[in-house]
DNA sequence: AGCCACAGTCGGTTGGATCC
DNA sequence: GGATCCAACCGACTGTGGCT
């Protein structure tokens, strides 16, 4: 037992220093610091002198910080409050942004992963999926192919390789679709107003990542300064469905097929408000930032089922029908 | 021909993660 | 703690096309 190792008030100290982390890393070694003479360089006394066997639990124990809820819920937990803090400070001031950017034009969109082929799934409209049958919330079947000789696997993990890429063009071309809205030329545009992003990628039942963004228009210098004008969420939102559909990626070339990628037909995009408003479709700012940071600290299992470490996880879905090039193009893109 | 705007690409910077 | 790598962001550059 641990607490053989120390008395259980050192112990309970030290473990407390970890903040509820499950899967500690456990170090073992040792660390002497000297004081230093930093004009002559000459090595002076000993400060300070850690040995890891000598401390309660017998090593050094350092949070594992890992961002996965399914790996450490506490760890993930620290992660996903910050990340609300931080998605909040955006949307509604503070922690150093100014409150008027609540009046800032905001939306939440999501950007879709293009089809590879029927999967298996729960219907909204209350129909069984298409094998016949009205699958289980939990059923393991969900989200993989009806017919696994048909579903495009290659096309499925390049999309996941080159959603990074898609994304960055996406960007590009948002910036002169909101540009050109406002009749400024791209050059002009950043003396006037500034896109800011705050993205997190999600793995779908079907294992393909697909986006949730907060997208803001702020003035010249972000969401310090105030939006023109003509800096609209409606006109945010036109821009958006604009630059998603022009995006365009492509790939690589495999077995002289030549692949390209896009998002998917269903985007979504609905304005953000106020947190005193909350009629209709627009989304209020806490649950959009509640929103970020569940998706922060999911991991693919909990939608696929599988590992969270997507080389395997990729793998995985793909078992032997991807080629060794689309194999190479996860390894670097992950 | 010169100017301007756009689209695509490239390189610098920054911040986070990881390795040593 | 420093070095390194990588992704994202941003600005600059280049090629192209339209207009005067």
């Amino acid at each position: 037992m641990l607490a053989s190792l120390g008395t259980m008030p050192e112990l309970a100290r030290q473990l407390s220093v970890l903040g509820g982390c499950t899967h500690p890393v456990r170090l073992d070694g040792h660390r002497t610091e000297y004081a230093v003479n930093t004009a002559t360089g000459e090595i002076g006394n000993v400060l300070r002198h850690l040995d890891s066997a000598a401390l309660p639990a017998g090593q050094l124990l350092v949070r594992c910080n890992n961002r996965r809820a399914t790996r450490c819920a506490a760890c993930a937990e620290t992660y996903r409050r910050d990340t609300y803090h931080l998605i909040t400070a955006g949307l509604r001031g503070g922690k150093g942004t100014p409150e008027q950017v609540s009046t800032h034009p905001r939306v939440f969109a999501t950007f879709t992963a293009p089809g590879f082929g029927p999967v298996h799934n729960r219907r909204t409209d209350g129909r069984p999926c298409r094998c016949g049958t009205h699958h289980d919330q939990e059923d393991a079947a969900l989200g993989t192919p009806l017919n696994s000789d048909t579903y495009d696997y290659e096309a499925a993990v390049l999309w996941n390789a080159h959603a990074g890429a898609l994304w960055r063009r996406f960007s590009i071309y948002l910036r002169r679709e909101v540009a050109k809205r406002a009749g400024l030329t791209q050059r002009d545009f950043r003396d006037h107003a500034r896109v800011s992003f705050a993205k997190v990628a999600e793995y779908q039942k079907r294992g393909a990542v697909h986006f949730h963004a907060v997208i803001r228009l702020g003035g010249p210098e972000g969401g310090d300064t105030s939006p023109p004008a003509w800096a609209t969420a409606e006109l945010l939102t036109d821009a958006i469905r604009a630059a998603a559909t022009a995006a365009r990626i492509d790939g690589p070339q495999i077995d002289s097929r030549a692949h390209t990628f896009a998002f998917g037909r269903q985007l979504d995009v609905r304005p953000i408000r106020s947190a005193d408003f909350d009629g209709g479709q627009d989304l209020t700012e806490r649950a959009v930032a509640a929103y970020i940071a569940k998706y922060a600290t999911k991991g693919a299992e909990t939608a696929t089922g599988t590992l969270d470490r997507p080389i395997r996880f990729l793998a995985e879905l793909a078992h032997a029908r991807i080629s060794d090039h689309a194999r190479r193009m996860i390894r670097t893109a992950w």
